[in-house]
Order: structure tokens, then C-alpha cells, then sequence
RNA sequence: GAGUCUGUAGCUCAGUUGGAUAGAGCAACGGCCUUCUAAGCCGUGGGUCGGGGGUUCGAAUCCCUUCAGGCUCGCCA
């Protein structure tokens, strides 16, 4: 469906045309002064040096161009030249009507649609998840959902850790507890036990064991660095333990994503890249491109326009071991070879910027990807706590994502219970549901690429731009449909009818927005439009609430038609909160 | 030191890509429930848009400069 913008600009192009000036003048946009008018267009005072002429004078030619029109009900030339425009109320109610009979609610497929890969989540195994992968998950999910709803095809790759020290640091440490293990039998020549032998807990509390002792004791670390290269070079019995980690670590991480609604459909990590690296590399020095510099091997990535010194990309260390740069660029080989995306977005913290500067470059040098294939860095700003610093436990330690859901849910369940006499579990399973679009709603309402403040007292709140007030206006509506439908209407029967106030109006013309609200959205890769869109929409609704006594209405076609209203506003917002990543439950 | 991002109400954040009187929420104060969920709605107060200069009909938005803070600056990821 035409987005309702593009119908009135249209409109607006054939009066400038009409009168003699060039359509490119003829953009309108949103009104920033509702007082005065609904939509606005500036274009006759961008158009006066370009025809010598007063803006107002162009503005007034172009109005008595419009006196006929149907989709305005006023039109007005204003000094110094705005045009105001207010939409005529059958168009705005007809627009809603196709809005409503549309499968997608208005929301166009890609004319063109494009495969996107995105990159998010980043967790490293064998360590518990925490608030830092809190953002790439919750960012990264929502890009997915929005693409998908835009007809994209979209492939989310979780992008393990799962490659380098920290395994070797696993083995060592293990083979030190159980070194009777059939893996660190070099002779044995058998099959490997299915079972691993650890639970994931005990994996959690090794890693960090082993990381410390590697700090202090030397010659442990040189035996875990000696593990990491046998690992590496084929080691029967380390890659056995590297599966078992893998198996359990994955097994752990997808019951904790679940737990955020975020999910992804490729379980590849670092590991998955590293067969390609030797060809890649052997490429990169046969053609020309990597040249040897202080014995490490680097390829130059700066460019002529570029401001600041942009590092050369170092390809494999002076030691001749591959480091994150090779993994990332031998991944993006993996990735065209089975999927050859239109497009890569990687969602990860804008700390590291020129890390994928310096890979994007060296990958389109080196023709790793074609022209064709675009490579996006979404950077996104750090979690602060209240004090403005990283958040951090109460303790100063880093927060197991387990445990903020948890506290989150049990600050809902109080919150919960203390308002309203609830069923303790229908209110648990309310509170999940309320919990997770509070920590969604708070993380994704903010600008991405901007540090922010997680303050779980706000977040929780129903009041304000909250995502809690969001579901409880979805909830409200529901409650009224439910009720209309208890007593014998029935919803989907009817037409929505012209506003009969303002702010029916209002929040007609708000819903009309949708389609280039998610559009813009997801061009911009900024889920906190959408955010703020639905803020918005919640508004209107509970302004047009208030004012509206709906179900004991006499006039059944006004009720009828409100009811739909209602229904199309319900489906607007729970797409939206969909796209985001949560879901609001029927009673709150 | 170089580069880069950020700076908007007491606090947390928007600002439709250069438009009219800079907006929300929280906090403060006042009003609205015998009627669809008051977890709501309405209103009041609160601003040198970090400072200074410029570009033009018009700047929070673009350019220059300056201040403050964050981050990044070759073999960790």
C-alpha cells in the first residue's frame, strides 16, 4: 500500500506542476505545529530564489490549485510561505479501511528482496552470558524481525567465541582435574564418549579457574597455549572436549536467549572460519596484497579521503597464528560461499569501529566480497548503571543476564500483585512477559550508537515512555473488544468511519503513519523509531480513551466503527511490539 | 598527542535530515473515578539547545573555533 505521505505529496506535485513550478518543490511533511495543521509542505520558500518570486505568492498559486482536491479539507498559504494542510476525514477513514482489509496492514514487501545476514549476539562459550551481550541481542533481534516484516530474507548468525586461549585454558584445566579422561590418552585410538564429561555450571567455574591460574603461573599458561595449538592442528582428543564445550555451552546459550524471545538461525562460531584461513592468507600474499611488515603479515587498508591514520589490517601475527581480523575476514568467505548476502550488518559495540573498518576495507580490497555486498557496522553505546558507569552488580562484578531478568520479573511480580488481587501464577507468567518488554522497551527507545542508562526503577514503571504503559494500553483495548464481543458484536464486521473529533482524528492519523514509520525505521537500522511511534500511537489511543465512551455508545454504526479503530490500533501496536521483540499479555 | 563520538529542562531521553512558539517522561504542584483497567487523562511551573563566531529569508540541525566528557589508536577479542 502507497504510503498516505506519498498520496498527498503526489497531490501536492500536480498543483505545483499546475502552477508552473517544479514538482521537486512539492514535499510535504508531518506538521511540527499541530495548532495550525496536520501536514505541511515548505516548499515555496525553497522555491522563491529559484523563480524570483515572494514565497507566499508561490505558496497562494499553488493553494488555489487545491481548492478541489479531495484529500484536503483545508488548505492555507501562510507568511512567510508555509502551505498548512489538513486531511479531508472520508480520505483519512478510506486510507484506515485499506489499511485494515491489508494482510500486512499497510506495510509493503521489498520491491527487491534483499538476503541480510546479521551478525549479533557474540557470546563466547563456556562463559555464562552477561549485561554486555544484553544490547547486541536485543538490537540484533529486532533488525531481523523488522527486515523479515519488510519481505527481506534475513539470516541471524549468533557468531560464537569459540576459538582461541580460552579453549586451551578449558582443556589444561580439565585435564588437570580428571587427567584419567580418555581424551588426554594419547594412545587411545576408540570412540569418545557422547556424554561430556562436565555440567555447564561446572564449565562456567572453570574457565574463570584456569584464567586465573594462567595469570599467575607461567608455565600453566605455556601448557594451555600449547593445548589451543594441538586444538588447532587436529588434536583427536582436544577437538573430542572442543565439541563436548561447544554442545554443552550451545545447549545453555539457546535456553537463555529463549528467556529474551531472541533467536537465531545459524549456530556458527569463529571456529566454522578457520578452514578457510589458509587459502585465504596464501591469496592474500600470492596476489599482492598482504606484504610483510615488523614479521607480521599486514595489508594495507588506508585510503586517500580518510582523516586519521587508518592502521594496516594485520592478517596473521608475527608468530604466523591468525588472530580476530583473519577469523572475521575467513568468515565472510564462509558466508558468501553458503549464503551470498546482499548485505552483512554486524551489531557490536562501537568500541570496535575501526576493527571493522579495517576488515570491511581489507575484505572488498581483496575481492572477498563483490561491489554488490554491502558490509554494515551497527555500533551500539555502552550499558551504563545509574552512577553513569558500566553497570555492574552491586558487588562491582559483572551481572549474569539470568540474574537481571530475574530481578526484573520479580520487581514486575511485586508491582503486580500490589495493585491488583491476580492468581500469584497467572501473575508470574504476566510478569515475564511485562518484565522482558520493560529491559526490551528501555534498551531499544534509546539511539543506538549511544551510551545509556539502564535504571531498572524507571524501565519497570508503567508510567511514561515505558514499555509497560505500551502493553497496558494494548491491554486496555483488548479488555473493550473482549467485552464487545461478550455481548454479541462482532469485531472485523464493520467499516471504520470518518473521525467525529479530534482526537479520534488524531489517532486516525497516527495509524496512518505505520507503513513509512517501519519503512524509515529499517533503513535507518533504528528500532527506536518504532519505539517511539508506538509511544505516540499509545498516546493518541488513550487521549481518544478518554474522551470516548465507546461500549455504551446508542449510535451502533459509530460503535461499530469505533470498534474497529480499536482492532486496527491493537494490530498496529502489537506488530510494532513484535518487531521489537516482546508480547503483551491479554490481562495485566 | 591524533582521530572519533557525545553535550538539549533538576534527572532520563526525543527532535520527522534547514522551517513557524525546541518536545516527551520522571521528579514538583493542581485538577478528573457511582460509567469500557486511575498502571489512565487534563493542566501549571521549569531551557543562554556546552560557549563563541559564521553560512541564509530561517540553525538544536550545516561550516569554523573553543570548552568538557567518553571511546579508539598493529600483532587480545
Amino acid at each position: 500500500m502507497k504510503k498516505i505521505l506519498d498520496l498527498i505529496t503526489g497531490e501536492m506535485v500536480q498543483a505545483f506542476t499546475e502552477a508552473g513550478y517544479d514538482a521537486s518543490y512539492a514535499k510535504v511533511s508531518l506538521s511540527n505545529r499541530p495548532d495550525l495543521c496536520e501536514y505541511q509542505c515548505n516548499g515555496a520558500m525553497a522555491a522563491a530564489k529559484a523563480y524570483k518570486k515572494a514565497p507566499i505568492m508561490i505558496a497562494k498559486d499553488v493553494v488555489a490549485n487545491l481548492e478541489k482536491s479531495k484529500v484536503f479539507s483545508q488548505v492555507a498559504a501562510v507568511n512567510p510561505g508555509f502551505i498548512n494542510l489538513k486531511l479531508e476525514d472520508e480520505f483519512l477513514a478510506e486510507y484506515l479501511r485499506q489499511m485494515q482489509a491489508d494482510e500486512n496492514l499497510s506495510v509493503e514487501k521489498a520491491e527487491h528482496p534483499r538476503r541480510i545476514m546479521i551478525d549479533y549476539g557474540g557470546p563466547n562459550v563456556a562463559k555464562p552470558l552477561h549485561v554486555g551481550h544484553l544490547r547486541s541481542a536485543i538490537i540484533g533481534e529486532s533488525i531481523k524481525r523488522m527486515g523479515r516484516l519488510l519481505g527481506h530474507e534475513v539470516i541471524g548468525d549468533v557468531h560464537l567465541g569459540d576459538w582461541g586461549l580460552q579453549m586451551g585454558l578449558i582443556i589444561t584445566e580439565l585435564k588437570e582435574r580428571k587427567p584419567e579422561l580418555v581424551y588426554f590418552d594419547d594412545s587411545y585410538e576408540g570412540e569418545y564418549p557422547q556424554e561430556a564429561p562436565f555440567t555447564i555450571s561446572e564449565l562456567e567455574e572453570i574457565y574463570p579457574t584456569a584464567s586465573g591460574k594462567s595469570k599467575k603461573d607461567e608455565a600453566y599458561k605455556e601448557e594451555a597455549m600449547q593445548a589451543t595449538y594441538l586444538l588447532q592442528h587436529g588434536h583427536r582428543g582436544y577437538q573430542a572436549v572442543l565439541k563436548h564445550i561447544l554442545e554443552v555451552s550451545v545447549t545453555d546459550l539457546k535456553k537463555n536467549y529463549e528467556r529474551l524471545k531472541v533467536s537465531f538461525d545459524l549456530w556458527k562460531g569463529e571456529s566454522d572460519a578457520q578452514p578457510y584461513i589458509p587459502q585465504m592468507v596464501e591469496e592474500m600474499k600470492q596476489k599482492g596484497y598482504a606484504r610483510l611488515d615488523d614479521g607480521a603479515w599486514v595489508v594495507d587498508v588506508k585510503e586517500d579521503s580518510d582523516t586519521k591514520e587508518i592502521p594496516p589490517c594485520i592478517i596473521l601475527k608475527s608468530d604466523g597464528a591468525s588472530l580476530y581480523t583473519t577469523t572475521d575476514l575467513a568468515t565472510i568467505i564462509d558466508r558468501m560461499q553458503h549464503y551470498h548476502p546482499d548485505e552483512i550488518i554486524y551489531v557490536v559495540d562501537k568500541r570496535q569501529e575501526m576493527h571493522f573498518i579495517q576488515v570491511f576495507r581489507c575484505a572488498r580490497k581483496t575481492g572477498l566480497v563483490e561491489e554488490d555486498t554491502a558490509l554494515k557496522f551497527l555500533g551500539f553505546g555502552t550499558m551504563n548503571g545509574k552512577d553513569g558507569r558500566p553497570f555492574k552488580t552491586r558487588e562491582g562484578g559483572v551481572m549474569r543476564l539470568e540474574t537481571l531478568i530475574q530481578d526484573i520479573n520479580e520487581e514486575m511480580f511485586k508491582k503486580i500483585t500490589e495493585n491488583h488481587e491476580i492468581d500469584p501464577a497467572e501473575a508470574r507468567e504476566t510478569a515475564k512477559l511485562v518484565g522482558l518488554a520493560a529491559i526490551k522497551y528501555g534498551d531499544l527507545s534509546n539511539q543506538a550508537s549511544k551510551d545509556y542508562v539502564f535504571d531498572v526503577d524507571r524501565f519497570t514503571s508503567f508510567e511514561g515512555n515505558t514499555g509497560p504503559y505500551i502493553l497496558y494500553t494494548i491491554v486496555r483495548i483488548k479488555s473493550i473488544l473482549n467485552k464487545y464481543q461478550a455481548g454479541g458484536g462482532k469485531v472485523g464486521a464493520h467499516l471504520i468511519q470518518s473521525p467525529s473529533g479530534e482526537s479520534e482524528k488524531a489517532l486516525m492519523l497516527e495509524l496512518s503513519r505505520f507503513n513509512s514509520v517501519m519503512e524509515n525505521a529499517f533503513e535507518e537500522i533504528a528500532p527506536h523509531k518504532i519505539c517511539s511511534y508506538i509511544y505516540d500511537l499509545s498516546n493518541e489511543f488513550n487521549h481518544f480513551y478518554h474522551e470516548t465512551r465507546i461500549l455504551t455508545e446508542e449510535d451502533e454504526e459509530k460503535k461499530a466503527g469505533w470498534i474497529q479503530l480499536l482492532a486496527l490500533t491493537r494490530d498496529v501496536l502489537e506488530t510494532c511490539i513484535d518487531v521489537l521483540g516482546f508480547e503483551a499479555p491479554e490481562k495485566m
